[in-house]
DNA sequence: CTTTTTAATCAGGTCCCCCTGACTAAAATT
DNA sequence: AATTTTAGTCAGGGGGACCTGATTAAAAAG
């Protein structure tokens, strides 16, 4: 039988984190310490990169239907990307209504160090310490991943082969 | 000497948590279990509920100086939150110029709800699991709380204040 | 060889966070 | 009493995440 006031504990801490390492981000964003912009990893642009880090050369298409947006602010995520000089967009030569999307190499790069930079935080933690957040970590994903799974049955586990393709690759 | 890949490790399902949270509070949202709003809690409207939350009853201005914003933007926040019902607002009847803006039932209820539910994925952990969860998030959030203050020594620390404060007295 | 489907585009809109500039009303200073 | 500071307001803007509707160009199907 579970600890309520432990769950609670964590459940605060949890929030707490979230707080805190918004702040912090936003802090160094304000002194510059933060050259880049900060594509949010899971949302609009960042989503685009994130899916053809792992995906390459998808149409638009293909990125709406996976990353479940509407066709057009696709075209408008992957614009701006464009502009950032992140992606490019061709003609298919096969099939000249699709337009193919490429990660440039700074776009490869952006992905790439938005999940292989390990933060500060984490430097003062023992090694027991780390094994027992990832172990921790590992169970709560899958928690979510079935809480996702469940809400939407039909469409989008693609989402989690997305993601944990992705972090796999780079972590083990 | 740490352990460079365990600190990989943990940061991968780190950012795994953000993304996979991110979702499900995304998908539960469409799926309209989720009832209310998701006034983020650390931005924008949210940022001045949690701060009304710790300390009630502050003018405009304090909660601009407190959360760093224009006064301007508060202005915006609080406006909107008074469109929800959440907080109300009151001329200073020792100072007229002053606007004091004070937390509805409504406002309290959502801002306490926000913190204080525990969430699914937590209930599967077991008591040991738990605490060594709790113990590492307060390091995690600590060096946090330092990296915050090391680049804006002058400024706000008060944002530690807030948080901490705040969460203190829920959880402890 | 039409008709239909498909991939994209443009136009326009909603809501969010957040800022600067210009201006008013009330309090504090001189 | 006149000036300056302070708290707010309105107007306007920039950027972001999304969406629906209407239209075009190219491929697939009848």
């Amino acid at each position: 039988m579970p600890d309520l006031t432990k769950q609670k504990n964590a459940a605060g801490k949890l929030i707490e984190f979230g707080m805190v390492s918004h702040t912090a981000e936003e802090v160094a964003h304000r002194n510059h310490l933060d050259k880049e912009d900060h594509p949010l990893r899971f949302q609009g642009q960042g989503k685009i990169l994130l899916a053809l880090s792992q995906d390459d050369g998808l149409s638009q298409k293909e990125l709406a239907t996976r990353l479940n947006l509407a066709v057009q602010s696709t075209a408008e995520f992957v614009n701006k990307l464009v502009k950032k000089d992140l992606v490019t967009k061709e003609k298919s030569t096969t099939d000249r209504r699709k337009t193919i999307i490429r990660l440039t190499d700074l776009g490869r790069e952006t992905a790439a160090a938005e999940t292989a930079k390990v933060p500060a935080y984490l430097e003062t933690l023992t090694d027991a310490e780390l094994e027992q957040l990832t172990a921790i970590l590992t169970k709560i994903n899958n928690n979510l991943y079935d809480e996702i799974d469940t809400m939407t049955p039909t469409q989008s586990n693609k989402f989690k082969a997305t993601v944990a393709d992705h972090l796999r690759d780079w972590f083990l």
